[in-house]
RNA sequence: GGGCCAUUAGCUCAGUUGGUUAGAGCACAGUCCUGAUAAGACUGGGGUCUGUGGUUCGAGUCCACAAUGGCCCA
C-alpha cells in the first residue's frame, strides 16, 4: 500500500518536513560519501559576502550550482563541496565605520586598529544565519559546517604563499602610478571597483583658463599686449598642479586679438566659445607653439608646496626654489579637437595621461593635494576638500583676470562604489602584480574554458583579458590579509614572506604573539633583521585586495600547500564547474584565472555558467533604495522552494536578463507541479484500491498507449541526460514540462477507463506498470531540479513498497534511457491522434454538439496509404476521446466537400475533419445515458463517497428517460459502481437531487451499499 | 567613443542547418469536458517578428546600417 495522497497539497509545508528528513538522516553527507569510489567532479563555491540579507539573485546562483552538482552526483561523481565566505575588505570596514559613526581613516587610527579589526571580525557574520537559512531552505547542498573563511589564519597563510610564488617570479613591483583614489576611504581602488561607480550626468565646473605666455618659441607672437594660451578643465582643483600645456602638433591654432590681450586656441574649437570681442590675427601650427614658455598659475614655491621633477628612469626628485619658474608647451597625441580648446592642461600628479607625459618629457610634478583630498600648502584655499576648493580657485583666477569663462558641464564621472565619494586620480606608489606579463597565457587559457553562454569567452571575458593592465593588488586599509612584504628601514630592501614558519625563522624575528593572528595590527608589530644589511625589517602597511583572497580560494580553502598538498595537486586543482553572475567576469572569474595562470600556468576552471542580472517586473534593477527588492524567503514560504528553483531553471537561459515576477512562480505551481502531483495522486488512489504492488521488473507493454508513453519517457531521459551533460538545464527542464503535460493530458486522460474498470486484467496491470515507471523515473529526473517534490514522490512510490531501495532519491543513480523502447512511429501516430482530436473538438464546437453526445461517423482526410494506416492504429483513441462510433478516411476533397447539412467540417494545416451531426434515436438515448452518468458522478462526489464505494441508484423520471435508462442500465451501473437501479425513491437515501435534462424532469437519489 | 547581449501577441518566452498559413503559457471573452486534476479542451480577439536596405527562388532566421533597452569598458 502506498501512503494516501491528498491532492490539496501544501508544498512549502511539505518541503519543511523533507528538510527535516534529510537532516535527521544526513542524506546530503550520504549522497556525497556514497560516490567516494567514483570519479571526481570538482566544484568551487565562490565566497559571497555575508554582510547583507541574501537576495533573489543569490537564490538564482545557488539553484543553478545545485542542479548541476546534484545531476553529476547522480551520475556517480564524487563531489565533496564546502561553502565559503568572503570576510575581508572595504564593505566590512565601512559597515563598522558606520556603526561607530566614523568618516575617515584618522578616526580608525585613533580608535585603534586592534579594536577596529575585532569589530570587523564580529560584523562579518551578522547575516550568516539568514544566509544559512536561505541556503538550506532552497535545498542547496553544500557543507556549511566546514565553510572556509578568507580571514582564517590557514586561508591567509595560503594567500601569503601564493603571493610569494608570484614575488619569486619577479612579478610583484612597486610603481608610482596614477590610480583612482577614494579620498574618504583613503585608498586606491582597483579598476573593477572603479567600474562599479560611474555616474552619468555628474555636474562639474567647466572652466576656460588663460595661461600667460612669457617666452615664445617659434611662433612670432605679438608683444604689445599680453598673450594667453587658453586651456579648458573640469577640475579646477588640479590647476595648482599644472606643469605643462599640451597641443596637437598637427592641428591648426589661431591667435585672436582682444582689448586687453591675445588668446591662442585651436581653430576648430574657436567657434564653440563666445569670443565676439576678439578678432583673428593669424593662424598658427601646433608645432610652432611647442616650447613656448608660460607662467604657472600658482608657483608652488610661493605656496609652500614641493616641486618634483621626473628623471629618465621615472623617479622623482625635489627641485630648488625658483621665483621665475616657467613651464613649457608640449606636443601630445592625446590632445583631441572634440571638446575644450585644443590646449590641454597637464597635471602629472592627477591623471594617467598627464603622468605618462611627465615621465616621458621630464616635466615638473606638483602634488598639492593630500590623501584625504584636501589642498595642502598655504594657498588661500588650503585645507579645503578639492571639490570645495573649486569655486575658491575660480574666484581667485577671476580676480586675477585669468578666467575667461566658467560654467558647468554634465558628464560621466567615477565615484567610490561603496561610500559614494568622488574619486580622484592621484599619483602615488602602490603595489602591482605584473599580470601583463602573463596576458598571452591568460588569453590562451581562456580558449580552453567552456563558457555558458558562449559569447562571454570572446566578449566580456576575452575583451577584459585583451585590455589587461597590471593588478594594483594592495589596499591602504586595515581589515584584510596583510601584505607579507617587509621593508628594511635602513637599506630599503624588500622581503616577501610565504609562510608562518618562514617568518618565525627569520633572523632576529620579534613580536609574534601567541596564538598567532595574521591580521593587523599584530603583523605590523613583527620585525626581523634585513638579510642584506642587518637593519630592522618592518612590514609594509597595506592589506591585500579581497579579490586576491577569493581568487586564491581553490587552494586556500584547504590550506594548500601546507596541508592537502596531494589532494590539490592530484584531484581538486582544477574545477570542472563554477557559476556566478556576469558581474564576476572582472571580479572572481578574473582573479581565479589570473592567480592560477600566475601560479600554475593554466586555467583553473573548465566550465563556467555566467548568469545575468535579475530585474524587477518593470525591467529595473532591484535595489534597496528603489524598494523593489524581492525577499526570496517570502516567495518560498508562499509558493515553495521547488517552484522558485524551477522558475530559475526554465524561465530563461542563463545568459538572458530576466524580469522577476512572483506570479510566474505561482504559475509554475499550477501548471507543472500541481499537474504532476495530481497524476501522482491519481495513481496512488487507484493503485491502493487495486492493491497494486510493483514488481522488480516489468514485462514489455502490450498496449499502444503504454508503448507510446514509455517511448516518450525514454526519449526524455536520453534528452535530459544529454542536455544536462552540456550544462543546458533550461532546455532539459522545458522538455520535462512538455512530458508532464503529455503524461497528464493524453496518457492518463486516455487511460482513465483502464484504471477504473473492475477486472484486474493484464491491460490494467500494464497501465499501472507504465504509469508507475513514468512517475518513478520522473522523480529521479526531477531530483536535481525539484529535490523536495522528487523526494516526496520517491519516498511513497519506492520506499513504501521496496524496503531495500536507497533511503533517498538523492542516493539513486540518474535514470538511463532504454533506447530500444523509443519508437518514433508511435510518437508520430499519437501526435496525429492529438491533432485529429483537436480538429474533431473544433468541429463539435462549431455545431454546438457536446462531447457527451455520441455521434455516428468521423471523416478524416488522408493524402496517402501511409497516413491511412497510421490513423487506423490510433482510431480507438480518437473515437473514444471524441465519442464517435466510426472513423472513415477519405481524400481531402471528399472530406472538405462534406460541408453540407448534417456535417460539421474543420480544416487546418492541410488536414480536414468532418463529423456527422445527425443524431439517431439510439444515439440520443446513449447521450442521455451519459448525461445521467455525469449527474450521478457529481452526486457521488457531493455525497462524499469514496471512489470505490458501491451504491444504489433510485430514480423518478419522465418517460423521456425510460429508454436511455433501460437501454443502458449496465453501462450506467458500471460507470457509477451501482449494484442496482430502481425506479422509485425511498425515504432513507443519502442524497436526492432534482435534475432537468432537455427540458424534462428527472429526480435522482443515491445510497451507499454497506 | 568602444565591446557584448537583447528586441517575436497586452505580459513571460519558444522558434533547429533559411523552406507550407510564425507557436506555447498567462491574461481577456464565450463554449465544452471532468470521480485524478484549484487542472484541461475548443473558439475568438490580439503579430507590419523594432526599422531600413541587401543576399536568395524563398528571410523571424544570414549580412550591413540604424533605433530602443540592458550590461560592461573608456
Amino acid at each position: 500500500m502506498f501512503k494516501p495522497v491528498n491532492n490539496r497539497v501544501d508544498f512549502p509545508k511539505q518541503e519543511e518536513d523533507i528538510l527535516k528528513f534529510w537532516k535527521d538522516n544526513t542524506i546530503f553527507e550520504k549522497s556525497v560519501d556514497a560516490r567516494k569510489d567514483g570519479k571526481r567532479f570538482v566544484f568551487y563555491e565562490g565566497p559571497p559576502f555575508a554582510n547583507g540579507n541574501p537576495g533573489i539573485h543569490h537564490v538564482l546562483a545557488r539553484a543553478i550550482k545545485d542542479v548541476i552538482v546534484r545531476y553529476k552526483t547522480m551520475k556517480g561523481y564524487y563531489i565533496p563541496r564546502i561553502a565559503g565566505w568572503d570576510t575581508h575588505g572595504l564593505p566590512v570596514e565601512l559597515e563598522v565605520e558606520r556603526q561607530l559613526g566614523f568618516s575617515g581613516k584618522d578616526q580608525i587610527e585613533k580608535y585603534g586598529v586592534e579594536e577596529f579589526n575585532k569589530k570587523c571580525r564580529e560584523s562579518v557574520f551578522k547575516y550568516l544565519k539568514e544566509w544559512n537559512f536561505m541556503t538550506e531552505r532552497i535545498g542547496y547542498w553544500v557543507d556549511l559546517d566546514h565553510a572556509y573563511k578568507t580571514m582564517d589564519n590557514t586561508y591567509v597563510e595560503s594567500v601569503w604563499w601564493a603571493l610569494k610564488q608570484i614575488w619569486d617570479k619577479g612579478l610583484v613591483y612597486q610603481g608610482y602610478r596614477v590610480t583612482p583614489h577614494c579620498p574618504r576611504c583613503g585608498t586606491s581602488l582597483s579598476s573593477h571597483e572603479v567600474s562599479q561607480g560611474y555616474k552619468d550626468d555628474t555636474e562639474d565646473p567647466s572652466v576656460y583658463i588663460k595661461f600667460r605666455v612669457v617666452k615664445e618659441a617659434k611662433a612670432k607672437l605679438p608683444t604689445n599686449k599680453p598673450v594667453y594660451l587658453l586651456a579648458w578643465t573640469t577640475t579646477p582643483w588640479t590647476l595648482p598642479g599644472n606643469t605643462a600645456l599640451a597641443v596637437a602638433p598637427d592641428a591648426e591654432y589661431v591667435l585672436l586679438e582682444g582689448e586687453n590681450g591675445y588668446l591662442i586656441l585651436a581653430a576648430r574649437l574657436a567657434g564653440t566659445l563666445d569670443l565676439k570681442d576678439y578678432q583673428e590675427v593669424k593662424k598658427l601650427n601646433g608645432k610652432e607653439l611647442v616650447g613656448t614658455e608660460y607662467q604657472p598659475l600658482y608657483n608652488p614655491h610661493e605656496f609652500g608646496v614641493e616641486r618634483l621633477k621626473f628623471h629618465h628612469d621615472g623617479t622623482l626628485t625635489a627641485q630648488k626654489e625658483s621665483k621665475d619658474l616657467t613651464y613649457k608647451v608640449i606636443g601630445g597625441d592625446f590632445v583631441t579637437m572634440e571638446d575644450g580648446t585644443g590646449i590641454v592642461h597637464v597635471a602629472p600628479a592627477f591623471g594617467e595621461v598627464d603622468f605618462n607625459a611627465g615621465k616621458e618629457l621630464g616635466l615638473s610634478f606638483v602634488q598639492q593635494v593630500d590623501l584625504q583630498g584636501k589642498i595642502t600648502g598655504n594657498y588661500s584655499f588650503a585645507g579645503k576638500f578639492v571639490k570645495a576648493a573649486d569655486p575658491l580657485i575660480m574666484d581667485d583666477l577671476q580676480e586675477r583676470g585669468l578666467l575667461l569663462h566658467s560654467g558647468t558641464i554634465k558628464h560621466t564621472y567615477p565615484f567610490c562604489w561603496r561610500c559614494d565619494a568622488p574619486l580622484l586620480y592621484y599619483a602615488k606608489t602602490t603595489w602591482y602584480i605584473k599580470t601583463t606579463a602573463i596576458k598571452d597565457k591568460m588569453i590562451a587559457g581562456n580558449e580552453t574554458i567552456n563558457w555558458y553562454p558562449e559569447h562571454i569567452k570572446k566578449g566580456r571575458f576575452g575583451n577584459w583579458l585583451e585590455n589587461n593592465v597590471d593588478w594594483a593588488f594592495a589596499r591602504e586599509r586595515y581589515w584584510g590579509s596583510p601584505l607579507p612584504i617587509w621593508k628594511c628601514e635602513k637599506c630599503g630592501a624588500f622581503e616577501c614572506v610565504g609562510s608562518i614558519e618562514e617568518l618565525e625563522k627569520k633572523p632576529g624575528c620579534q613580536g609574534i604573539k601567541s596564538p598567532i593572528d595574521l591580521h593587523r595590527p599584530y603583523m605590523d608589530e613583527v620585525t626581523f633583521n634585513c638579510g642584506k644589511c642587518g637593519g630592522k625589517m618592518q612590514r609594509t602597511p597595506e592589506v591585500m585586495d579581497c579579490w586576491f583572497d577569493s581568487g586564491s580560494m581553490p587552494f586556500a580553502q584547504t590550506h594548500y600547500p601546507f596541508e592537502n598538498k596531494e589532494l590539490f595537486d592530484k584531484e581538486t586543482g582544477q574545477a570542472d564547474f563554477i557559476s556566478e553572475a556576469v558581474d564576476q567576469t572582472r571580479g572572481w572569474f578574473y582573479s581565479l584565472h589570473a592567480i592560477s595562470t600566475l601560479l600554475f600556468g593554466r586555467p583553473i576552471f573548465k566550465n563556467c555558467i555566467c548568469l545575468e542580472l535579475i530585474l524587477d517586473t518593470k525591467g529595473k534593477k532591484m535595489s534597496k533604495s528603489k524598494g523593489n527588492v524581492v525577499d526570496p524567503i517570502e516567495v518560498i514560504q508562499k509558493h515553495g522552494a521547488d517552484a522558485l528553483r524551477w522558475y530559475n531553471y526554465t524561465s530563461s537561459p542563463p545568459g538572458a536578463v530576466r524580469r522577476f515576477d512572483v506570479k510566474m512562480v505561482a504559475e509554475i505551481n499550477r501548471q507543472l507541479l500541481m499537474t504532476l502531483w495530481n497524476v501522482y495522486s491519481f495513481f496512488v488512489m487507484y493503485a491502493n484500491i487495486d492493491h497494486y504492488q510493483p514488481a522488480d521488473s516489468f514485462p514489455p507493454p502490450s498496449t499502444e498507449l503504454d508503448k507510446w508513453i514509455l517511448s516518450e519517457l525514454n526519449q526524455l531521459v536520453a534528452d535530459c541526460d544529454n542536455l544536462l551533460e552540456n550544462y543546458n538545464y533550461t532546455d532539459a527542464g522545458r522538455k520535462i514540462e512538455t512530458f508532464v503535460d503529455g503524461l497528464s493530458n493524453w496518457y492518463v486522460r486516455r487511460s482513465r477507463r483502464r484504471f477504473w474498470k473492475s477486472e484486474n486484467d493484464e491491460d490494467k496491470l500494464s497501465a499501472y506498470n507504465s504509469l508507475y515507471t513514468c512517475l518513478v523515473t520522473l522523480a529521479k529526473l526531477l531530483a536535481p531540479y525539484t529535490p523536495f517534490l522528487a523526494e516526496e514522490m520517491y519516498q511513497n512510490l519506492v520506499r513504501e513498497v521496496k524496503q531495500d531501495a536507497p533511503l533517498s532519491v538523492h542516493l539513486e543513480d540518474f535514470p538511463v534511457a532504454d533506447t530500444s523502447l523509443i519508437d518514433k512511429q508511435l510518437s508520430d501516430d499519437n501526435r496525429l491522434a492529438m491533432k485529429v482530436c483537436s480538429l474533431g473538438r473544433a468541429a463539435r464546437n462549431k455545431c454546438g454538439l457536446k462531447i457527451r453526445q455520441p455521434l455516428e461517423t468521423l471523416y478524416v482526410s488522408v493524402t496517402n496509404e501511409f497516413e491511412a494506416r497510421a490513423l487506423e492504429r490510433v482510431a480507438p483513441l480518437i473515437l473514444e476521446e471524441l465519442n464517435i462510433k466510426e472513423l472513415k478516411t477519405e481524400t481531402l476533397e471528399k472530406v472538405g466537400g462534406l460541408e453540407v447539412a448534417n456535417f460539421s467540417t474543420v480544416t487546418e494545416m492541410g488536414t480536414c475533419v468532418s463529423i456527422s451531426t445527425y443524431i439517431t434515436i439510439e444515439l440520443q438515448a446513449e447521450g442521455i445515458a451519459r448525461e445521467i452518468i455525469h449527474r450521478l458522478q457529481t452526486m457521488r462526489r457531493n455525497a462524499g463517497y469514496e471512489i470505490a464505494d458501491h451504491i444504489k441508484i433510485y430514480h423518478d423520471a419522465d418517460a423521456y428517460f425510460i429508454q436511455a435508462i433501460s437501454g443502458f442500465t449496465d453501462y450506467i451501473r458500471q460507470e457509477t459502481l451501482a449494484d442496482d437501479i430502481e425506479d422509485d425513491i425511498p425515504e432513507d437515501v443519502d442524497l436526492k437531487e432534482e435534475h432537468k435534462i432537455g427540458g424534462y424532469h428527472l429526480n435522482l437519489a443515491v445510497k451507499k451499499v454497506k
